[in-house]
DNA sequence: ATGGTTGAGGTTCAA
């Protein structure tokens, strides 16, 4: 089964860029976060037609929205809306009565490192908190699950081009690195990526639309992820990350992580 | 220290 992620930033204006995705990677499931469309605003038609057809969409006007199409049947299991707000960055599925789904667009949290100063980042660090408590009371370390999306957190040193350089920088500072271990420990998850590639090299999902030139400079961050409990562990094959669509025409921000199970 | 770009939807906010 081949699970793709990806932050899309419009799912309006990047469509083209998803079929070319589909017809280069070919995933079972594709799950897109940022997809800054109304539910009915979403390509539910242009999906099927390009064999597609089973999707769970959460979406709100202009921000956040994320979705899952599917080649294989899946079940809506929930869609969660953390920190009693409605901004549409949780969907889970069931896939084909196989392992469960959580599609997640954790809040970017703004610029200053700081809750009491800044409440955007005040609600990025109660987002992770309740994900963990909710993950905890309600899910099991047992079960067979997959966790994807835009964690807007680069955990390892080698997830962003300067360790030093970011400590401070919202997406790699220790408080947030902390709370995405605490979710990662409080079920056992398994990072699938590093699991197939290695800590020792640096790998980025996400390059600044403020570069003169991403390539050149290669400032980038790893802050997209596919995670599995660790029944699923042993079932991690192949994984890729498409550094190749931060250069398309229209490209998004990030690019899309790509992750083979044996099941 | 600052500014740089993109997208949605409007006459700015979020990233």
């Amino acid at each position: 089964m081949r699970i793709a992620t990806w932050n899309i930033n419009s799912v309006r204006l990047r469509l083209p860029r998803a079929l070319d995705l589909i017809a280069e990677a070919a995933p079972d499931v594709l799950c897109l976060q940022e997809t800054k469309a109304l539910e009915d605003q979403f390509p539910a038609a242009a999906f099927a037609e390009a064999g597609y057809p089973h999707q769970a969409v959460v979406g709100m006007k202009g921000y956040n929205g994320v979705a899952v199409v599917s080649r294989l049947p899946i079940e809506e299991t929930e869609r969660r809306e953390f920190c009693g707000r409605a901004d549409a960055r949780h969907v889970s599925v069931r896939i084909d009565g196989g392992p469960e789904l959580h599609n997640l667009y954790v809040p970017a949290g703004g610029d200053v490192p700081d809750p009491q100063a800044n409440p955007k980042f005040a609600h990025k660090l109660e987002f992770l908190a309740e994900l963990r408590r909710w993950l905890a009371d309600t899910r099991s370390a047992a079960q067979p699950m997959i966790l994807v999306g835009d964690l807007n957190i680069a955990p390892l040193e080698t997830d962003v081009w300067s360790h030093k350089q970011l400590l401070d920088v919202v997406s790699h500072t220790p408080v947030e690195v902390d709370a995405l271990c605490g979710i990662q420990a409080g079920l056992g998850w398994v990072d699938a990526v590093r699991h197939r590639i290695p800590a020792e090299q640096r790998l980025y999902t996400w390059w600044s639309y403020r570069a003169r030139d991403w390539a050149l400079s290669d400032r980038g961050r790893r802050l997209d992820h596919v995670w599995v409990t660790p029944p699923l562990a042993g079932a991690v094959d192949g994984v890729s990350v498409l550094r190749a669509a931060r250069g398309w025409e229209k490209a998004s921000d990030h690019v899309p992580v790509i992750v083979d199970l044996k099941l």
